[in-house]
DNA sequence: CATTCGTGGGC
DNA sequence: TGCCCAAGAAT
């Protein structure tokens, strides 16, 4: 028995040693990072690659370096401010997340997984992520990462199951370090691994730390045992939509319904600051029927529960209070977009 | 539990 | 060039 407590901590030391010398210095690891800093970084690393969240991470956190500052204005600012990272509808659950935090919990991000869990946006891994890491607690974290180099190193298997399963929870909670600070920091380095050595393709096998005791070398690399599925886009309504937000988010001003069906051309002006995404949109030049959908699909639902809740809250950004809310009022049939 | 939800860089 | 997929969550 004595031999498997040590290989656990001969794995700890490999991997820990490992990150220790070799990670990179991301801002929201820096000790100085509030746990609201953090919390903002989980969110937007969700199936976000790091260099792409690190320059609208800074400006989010040098314009609303608290919660309070992010709940106190209009929830389509911080979709504007999301810019193109993506899943734009992850800027409107942190919005009301900071609204949650400033009415539940004093303005203060709740350093508990259950509190954690219960805010908008906030799954099972960013609970645990931000309590380990914005507060150094004791966590079972699960994400991608985690779940590859698992299925690797200790399964055997070249990707993990197409979901999450308890076993691998159980497997993970099996080789988490008892200490506190030591978990944490085994959390971020197997995180890190699988990122920069532990890869999904092409993985850089001779660089890593255990590769000696990876069970999936060991078998001689055998292939995935499914095909992963793809991701629509081209041609799809997701690709319309967002076009439509691009144009949307950028505008400064009012942005006629028959802008998206015409040419900025054929309507005799030239829209500021929405032209390049509006010739994108043209170019992919949708089916009337789709481009229609699209637009009442974003109108939907008192402006609340269209397929991307996001967009609706452009309106508020820059309306200045004399306008109704809901789309009856304001948007009669899709005509002006503001 | 399977789907849906953007975006862009790398291979 | 086209396809893969990236610190997931909500339904």
């Amino acid at each position: 028995m004595p031999g498997a407590a040590d290989g656990l901590q001969q794995l700890h030391d490999s991997i820990t040693g490992w990150f220790a010398e070799t990670a990179r210095d991301l801002p929201w690891r820096d000790p100085s990072c509030s746990p609201w800093g953090v919390l903002v970084s989980e969110i937007m690393l969700q199936q976000t690659p790091v260099v792409r969240v690190l320059p609208v991470w800074h400006e989010w956190l040098e314009r609303w370096p608290t919660p309070a500052g992010l709940a106190g204005e209009p929830a389509g600012e911080a979709v504007r401010a999301w810019g193109r990272l993506g899943y734009p509808r992850r800027a409107l659950r942190l919005h009301a997340a900071a609204a949650a935090i400033v009415s539940e919990h004093a303005g203060k991000v709740p350093d508990t997984y259950p509190e954690l869990l219960a805010l908008p946006g906030v799954g099972s891994y960013t609970a645990a992520a931000v309590a380990a890491f914005a507060y150094g607690r004791r966590e079972t974290v699960v994400d991608t990462n985690i779940r590859r180099v698992q299925a690797r190193l200790v399964a055997g298997s070249a990707l993990p199951a197409p979901a999450l399963t308890a076993a691998e929870m159980r497997l993970a909670a099996s080789l988490l370090p008892d200490d506190d600070a030591t978990s944490v920091r085994w959390n971020a380095a197997v995180m890190e691994l699988g990122a920069l050595v532990c890869t999904a393709r092409v993985p850089k096998c001779p660089a890593c730390p255990v590769k000696d005791s990876c069970a999936w070398l060991a078998a001689g690399e055998p292939p995935p045992s499914y095909v992963p599925k793809g991701q629509a886009w081209h041609g799809t309504d997701r690709q319309v939509r967002g076009a439509v937000v691009a144009v949307l988010r950028l505008a400064e001003a009012p942005v006629p319904a028959e802008m998206f069906h015409h040419a900025p051309a054929d309507l005799g002006f030239a829209p500021e600051g929405i032209g390049v995404p509006l010739a994108a949109l043209h170019r992919l030049n949708p089916p009337p029927e789709q481009l229609e959908r699209s637009l009442a699909g974003l109108l939907a639902d008192g402006w609340q529960n269209c397929t991307t809740a996001a967009t609706a809250c452009l309106p508020d950004a820059r309306r200045h209070g004399a306008a109704g809310s809901g789309a009856s009022e304001s948007c009669p049939g899709w005509h002006t977009f503001w």
